[in-house]
DNA sequence: AAGAAAAACAACCGCAAACTA
DNA sequence: ATAGTTTGCGGTTGTTTTTCT
């Protein structure tokens, strides 16, 4: 007996989310809450399946993600933590938790592994830009152990490298393949500030009916989002807009979130943010505790680099200090 | 200016872990 | 204890955008 699908393949829309679904996966979400997937297609009505909608949610819609303009300090630390904990880039997002694990990966792909490659040329490092030494299976345990070890040492070294704010590594002198610089020009509007526009000038134009299911947001809701930042200003809007985010519709948006802008180079930016963003939803977020998903060696590192008073203050991100954090 | 190639990114797929009844 | 269901994760693909010729 097969696995069954997720969801219905008839009937269920692919490819890239309109302004419109957007809208209404918020909308819900706003009122219920992130969380019983399943039920987000049937309760909203989008012809979407189950996962796509979390995916969208967590990879974009979600507040609190920064998109786009990964900063030096930011792409060391995944070359770190990549080479600490391999591909597992939900526990390297965890390190820098504005940034999605798609989006790790998506730049790990597209920019990192390239740079490494040029940094390091061919030799000695396997695909993904990793020491081909440390995929060695041939050599004896003991011999193994020993180089686990080592490996160890090493990337203890490297993270600490890349936490000190003071120290520019050699990774710095890491350019552009071509001219562009890696971020993308300051212009970039995260989906989120899309979606706040778009709220305000489809919510206007669509006076918030009840609905017939629970999808509907509520005026009260949209009160709450005003409330909570959504400007008034309908200017760029979307009006008629009911393809795929345009440019400049895009740029014109404002924060639905009303985050002020990230930079994790400063940790307190992001503390104050997300203390902000608690007034929303994402206090409901039932998110893993930050904890458990360290390995041991992972609560290694952490402590070590906290301990020694290093820059990128994890332990400022605290369940403590921003229960809404995690 | 136009077409081709490369780069960037959004989203899908399948597997496996976690959860629930 | 277990079968069924849901969710999370990582790999991969498809589409769009940018750069090059």
């Amino acid at each position: 007996m097969g696995r069954p699908p997720c969801c219905d393949k008839v009937g269920v829309k692919k490819g890239p989310w309109t302004p419109e679904e957007d809208i209404v996966l918020v909308s819900y979400i706003q009122e219920h809450g992130p969380g019983n997937w399943r039920a987000v297609p049937t309760n909203t009505g989008l012809l979407r399946c189950s996962k796509s909608c979390r995916l969208r949610w967590t990879n974009y819609l979600r507040p609190g993600i920064r998109r786009g303009n990964f900063t030096e300090h930011e792409e060391k630390m995944i070359i770190h933590l990549q080479a600490l904990l391999g591909n597992r880039w939900a526990a390297i997002a965890s390190y820098l938790p504005q940034r999605t694990d798609n989006d790790i990966k998506n730049y790990w792909n597209t920019h990192l592994k390239k740079k490494l490659k040029k940094l390091h040329g061919s030799e000695g490092y396997c695909r993904d830009g990793l020491p081909s030494s440390a995929a060695s299976d041939q050599i004896s345990r003991g011999q193994w152990e020993r180089k686990l070890q080592t490996d160890i040492n090493m990337a203890k070294q490297a993270l600490s490298d890349a936490l000190s704010p003071e120290k520019s590594s050699d990774l710095t002198e890491l350019k552009p393949c071509h001219g562009n610089t890696y971020a993308k020009p300051e212009g970039y509007a995260s989906s989120t500030e899309n979606i706040a526009k778009l709220l305000k000038g489809w919510m206007r134009k669509n006076p918030l009916k009840p609905a017939s299911t629970n999808s509907g947001v509520t005026q009260q809701s949209y009160d709450n989002m005003v409330a909570t930042g959504v400007t008034t200003d309908s200017a760029n809007s979307s009006e008629g807009n009911d393809q795929r985010c345009s440019k400049p519709m895009c740029e014109g948006f404002e924060s639905l979130f009303v985050f002020e802008s990230f930079d994790s180079s400063n940790s307190d930016d992001f503390s104050q943010s997300m203390s902000t963003e608690a007034s929303l939803s994402l206090q409901d977020e039932t998110k893993p505790d930050f904890s458990p998903q360290l390995s041991l060696l992972e609560k290694w590192l952490f402590d070590d680099a906290a301990n020694q008073g290093k820059y990128y203050q994890l332990s400022d991100i605290t369940l403590d200090e921003n229960p809404s954090l995690f």
